[in-house]
DNA sequence: GTGAAAGCGCTAACAA
DNA sequence: TTGTTAGCGCTTTCAC
């Protein structure tokens, strides 16, 4: 095979360099740094590549250390999660309506363990595959941030409270939106407020927690009870369950973690014969679009999970342009009062 | 720098060889094909790739034609629509069930018309960033499977009726489904069954339809009314307005193309004070974990999403593999029937 | 400003 | 069975 290739494939950057009369080295040169060429010999060579329609191998770029235009998304959740999940579409939605105008793709790995997070994350990066990552559920004692750094890994984390990380952090700030939510249900004379969490171990879902049970502290009430609901309907629907079935006073509202375990909440209650939000008021998280359509419309905590995703990748595209990021960007949630949490007293 | 790099970098394939006192060549022979190498040296070779945790280079390996381990997903859709839909997250959520296991990764890029949808195609595939595709959302006259069989890129496409193209394709059929339903409907008395689409131009929803309207006729009734709801709530709730809105006898039933459409005619109608199923039966298409806790349940059609996801990825990844894939594979709909629909007569 | 050449980490064809 | 060698397409010195 001679030097040139003429044939039906891919044209490479030899195929430009010789249609533009100059060497490979030059066009690299004209389309990467744009320094060190003539301002004629650039038009002429950006010229050759259009007309071929050119681009520049993935694979050899990355071989050379260059960015290749992809962010990372290592996701450790069982598949099954995903099914119905309020978050992670929006989420990914935000980051698409930044990358899809960046021609960035997004490579998405879901993986079952610690270990393989780990091992994926070092793999994915250690080859230059992902240039950087958006790192979600952050959990308690997480060991990403540390590793990434160690990797010298770009990277963002979103949806966790500020400071959990020194990585640049994304939050979802709900803080005075349940706070709002809580004072709402103490004027009304609520005094067993129950909380759904949805899980244990991420910072997201103990954030939401401790925010009620500060604001509990506030209005002079005792938090309590709480339960886990695995942010799915059925377990929000197990959890309100095991809060019926508990012994004493029975609450008279629930703050459930995500709009989705209200949802099962809604189905227990009414199997229970207990009217929203007379006999039982609720309210969510999220606000997913369901949330106004559910009967009766939902009460909840509107998150920006588009937005999250969005500035996530915002911020990751900055940062691998050589920006300094902003260590911390809050996003803040709002509080929608609909017909579930019942009237003011 | 001399030959042997020994940073505390990345592992090269050379470290590994002069580690198992080889050459590159033979290792790579030893971990690739496996042949041509004495089982000694391989498991000399093997361990001391362990020893130094490496593992092969993805760009280096593409440069040279391999694959690289992931499969493309280009969506044409607006980042809006993932909001809160239904297929995606759980079709994500069974492609991944398959690739967890295989060491593949997933690529996805959203994309905002059909020439950058084939550009992504192109680029992706002609620098074999993506070893092929799963194709989803195939619309009248999609130009995808030409360009694909141009491209020679593997491609399985997922949700659209049998023989749609020539590409391999697992189908959705509900056929049976929605005959069901109609019957069911047609049972109850009912003569008028409008139906809410969800798009005019993507073959899953014209299918759907032509499902309908098919039974519809085997059963002695005229198809009518039809509405487009673009699959999102908002959309379901405006086409029931306007099938309520439209002049001469109203539909006693609504056949929406998908579970969330008809979430939004669930409100339209409980404000026209319209009850489900007395004055107006509704079923939905999908079968959404939240079509049983709706109010009331919601009989629709179960579509297996995951599947489709899990089905598609097999198969693609079957087909790197170099076997011959299923040119149909059919996974079917299965009527579930609640209280929305009514009982028959 | 431009060309030449080395090399990124790997695979595969060819020798030995 | 093994080692050697030539690329894959690109970036990046280093001369000129």
């Amino acid at each position: 095979m001679t030097a040139g290739n003429t044939g039906r494939k891919r044209p490479t950057i030899s195929d430009v360099a010789r249609r533009a009369g100059v060497t490979k080295g030059a066009v690299s040169r004209a389309l990467n740094s744009g320094t060190g060429v003539s301002t004629g010999t650039r038009d002429r060579i950006r010229q050759a590549a259009v007309e071929l329609g050119w681009s520049p191998s993935y694979a050899a770029r990355a071989l050379n250390g260059k960015p290749l235009g992809t962010i990372g998304l290592v996701v450790r959740r069982s598949p099954e999660i995903l099914d119905f999940d309020a978050f992670f579409p929006s989420f990914l939605s935000g980051i698409e309506s930044v990358l899809s105008g960046e021609e960035h793709a997004t490579v998405i790995r879901f993986v079952p363990d610690a270990q393989t997070e780990a091992a994926t994350y070092e793999r994915l990066f250690g080859d230059r595959f992902v240039d950087g990552f958006l790192v979600t559920d952050l959990r308690v004692d997480d060991e990403r941030p540390a590793m990434l750094h160690r990797l010298g890994a770009p990277a963002v984390v979103v949806g966790a409270p500020e400071g959990s990380s020194d990585l640049p952090t994304i939050t979802n700030d709900a803080e005075e939106a349940i706070r709002g939510l809580v004072r709402r249900f103490a004027d009304a004379g609520h005094r067993r407020i129950a909380h759904v969490q949805g899980d244990r171990h991420m910072l997201h879902a103990l954030q939401r927690r401790r925010h009620w049970e500060q604001a509990m502290r506030e209005f002079g009430l005792e938090p309590g009870p709480v339960e886990y609901g695995g942010y799915t309907i059925v377990g929000g629907a197990q959890a309100t369950e095991r809060i019926l079935a508990r012994g004493g006073e029975r609450p008279t509202a629930v703050f459930y973690g995500s709009d989705l375990m209200a949802i099962g909440g809604y189905s227990v209650l009414g199997e229970s014969g207990l009217a929203i939000p007379a006999d039982m008021a609720v309210a969510g998280f999220d606000d997913i679009p369901l949330a106004s359509f559910a009967s009766p419309p939902m009460t909840t905590v509107r998150s920006k999970h588009r937005a999250l995703g969005s500035a996530g990748a915002r911020i990751l595209l900055d940062m691998l342009k050589g920006q300094e990021p902003p260590l911390s960007t809050v996003l803040t949630g709002e509080l929608c009062i609909r017909d579930s949490s019942g009237d003011p007293a």
